[in-house]
DNA sequence: GAGCGTTATGAAAGCGCTTTCACAAAGAAG
DNA sequence: CTTCTTTGTGAAAGCGCTTTCATAACGCTC
């Protein structure tokens, strides 16, 4: 007798492959592949056949076939190297993955993430990224110079996009947003409303956002002849926490303005003050940066630099792609502008 | 005259492919991918011989091509449906991905994240998901009753689990806290403080986590022999705003004690408590839920219940891979527990 | 020393697509 | 009516790996 076979209720062709396609719709393999790529040179009542068919069976292309054929695996990486130890406690991360989330959405790419926390996750992850066939390009989060990810990323092959300025001039593509003139700004404005010992708490200065927006501060002071107090500097974490011991430093030294590089810093700086039981704005106006959602919620709601965080994220795909499509030469730099959000922590609609 | 050809300064076998590294080594591609895959049956000379290549020329094995060959992408996919719209919004997803890449960091997977805001979204990105040959499993984020990518998962033949509980039982995997059990953990330390009016600030009611965290503030007040006030049940969205509109709602009750489903909204709720002139604890005790770091930072302190957020990812990725290994069936049920941290907003320390 | 299991290796057959190439049929041009 | 171009199709050769299968060499045991 024959051997008995089990045998699953659904026929074992679950969803097939292309042969299976080309039988049915009786033409050959390259002509389905030439409907699923959109090819011209296929007579209309052929491909409406073959969509018919791949309509019923609910056929789906293997990726990995593709890809090995193609070259081309239609994934972005984002990569959050270890050196950038605030992912995650910072929003404004989760903000610009979005906006590359999307972006890829858009462009119908898939976006993958590589957050690396450990020496060794970097050890293990990095060869993946760097070698052919996982990713068609990545985005960088850029950070300290020298980072290790950073060096191997540039070393490779894959195209590849920094995420902000890198700290020592590199010869790379990078997109960012202007951070100098946002603080520039933000620091005029309180000038402006007659204050007069403004201090800041700035980002990580091993950082080019950190040392940027340090920068556009001093610029402002220096454009109108007021003297730089080193004192009134005092070098934040992008933490809340960071924001409210920095903040602490500085109540004793009585400013009646201060400048905060970050928003989640500057909800901490609000906590600071408010316990020493000075008014914001009347005894200190204070200026945040990002524009997060959480500065319409603080007590009082906070002036800030609103960041385009989301076509951030989307130029940057934009930007990516570009690379890979036309080399990475010569490097793309673009600079994305900022605005000043005006509510009431800085005193100007008192 | 032979025609002349450009090459670049750089060999054009660019970290080459399986083929030469056999061949410098003077093995068959048999062989060096035997050793690439640590089969055994491989003489420790040559092995070592294979290796000092590889190492030399920095050879890395092309992901597509081997993805082919073993039918495993090493990719898996965290989902957030489009119906998830408080993503991101809530930092809460940012440390559950945060705990399922460090986790796929350590079985050496590569996270994709598939984030969904419009249905064109997810028309274009579900058959990706579906199909094989991308991700070799899928955890998605769970969501109210007949989402469309819900559905599209169960239908589809990739492994999947569920993070959350689904709102109606269906026959699948997931994992999720006990939230009934972590609920009622804090509306029973607000009645042991004595506290008689307590009232709720709930998730939305048509999500498992909302009405779990309802069902641990009944349950509490019926073991006492408490009445539930229906009117001390206000429905949240776990935001900040929702939080702060809640509170103002309740406030006119004049509540001695509140239990907020999530800490996003806990900070709302101080918001609205603290413009109308109440103290808190004094005049109003508040538990929140998640214990995301912002719940040290608040004035005063939140008392909150802590979710273990990283293991749940890690939790996840394990049951995941476990599904991909050993097949759908029986359903996986994970469960985890809860811990009530206690600080100074409910009134306990003082 | 015949027979057997174990270890080590290479040839070759896929994995499921895309794309080149060859070829045929159909128009267009002379 | 040829010749040439354009359009449509299938055969087949990859893409770069893994893995089966065949084979060989090497101890063993009896």
């Amino acid at each position: 007798p024959l051997p008995l076979t089990l045998r699953s209720p659904f026929p074992p062709f679950c969803s097939g492959v292309i042969a299976d396609i080309a039988r049915k719709a009786g033409v050959s393999p390259a002509t389905v592949s030439r409907v699923l790529n959109n090819h011209p040179y296929v007579r209309d009542e052929i491909r409406q056949r073959v969509l018919k068919i791949i309509e019923e069976t609910g056929y789906q292309p293997n990726l990995a076939a593709r890809s090995l054929a193609t070259q081309r695996t239609g994934i972005l990486g984002f990569v959050i190297p270890r050196t950038v130890h605030t992912f995650f406690s910072d929003p404004y991360f989760a903000r610009v993955t979005e906006g590359i989330a999307r972006a890829c959405n858009a462009h119908d790419y898939t976006l993958s993430l590589f957050l690396f926390y450990t020496v060794e996750d970097e050890r293990r992850m990095i060869p993946r990224l760097t070698r052919k066939g996982l990713v068609d390009g990545i985005i960088v989060q850029s950070t300290h110079l020298q980072d290790e990810v950073l060096m191997r990323v540039m070393e490779g092959e894959v195209p590849f996009l920094l995420a902000g300025r890198p700290v020592a001039p590199l010869n790379v593509s990078y997109i960012d947003v202007d951070n100098v003139a946002g603080a520039y700004q933000a620091t005029v404005h309180l000038l402006q409303l007659g204050r007069r010992r403004v201090a800041t708490i700035t980002g990580p200065l091993t950082t080019s956002t950190g040392i940027d927006r340090l920068d556009g501060y001093r610029k402002a002071l220096r454009e109108r002849g007021l003297p730089v107090d080193e004192q009134l500097i005092v070098e934040g974490d992008f933490t809340e926490m960071g924001g409210y011991y920095a903040m602490r430093r500085l109540l004793p030294l009585d400013p009646d303005a201060v400048f905060v590089a970050s928003d989640g810093m500057a909800v901490g700086a609000l906590r600071a003050i408010r316990e020493v039981g000075k008014r914001v704005p009347r005894d200190i106006a204070v200026v945040g940066y990002d524009d997060l959602p959480i500065a319409q919620s603080t007590t009082p709601p906070l002036t800030t630099i609103r960041q385009p965080i989301l076509r951030f994220g989307a130029r940057a795909v934009e930007v990516l792609l570009d690379i890979i499509e036309n080399g990475p030469t010569p490097p793309r730099r673009v600079v994305l502008g900022t605005e000043l959000v005006v509510r009431s922590s800085c005193g100007a609609t008192i």
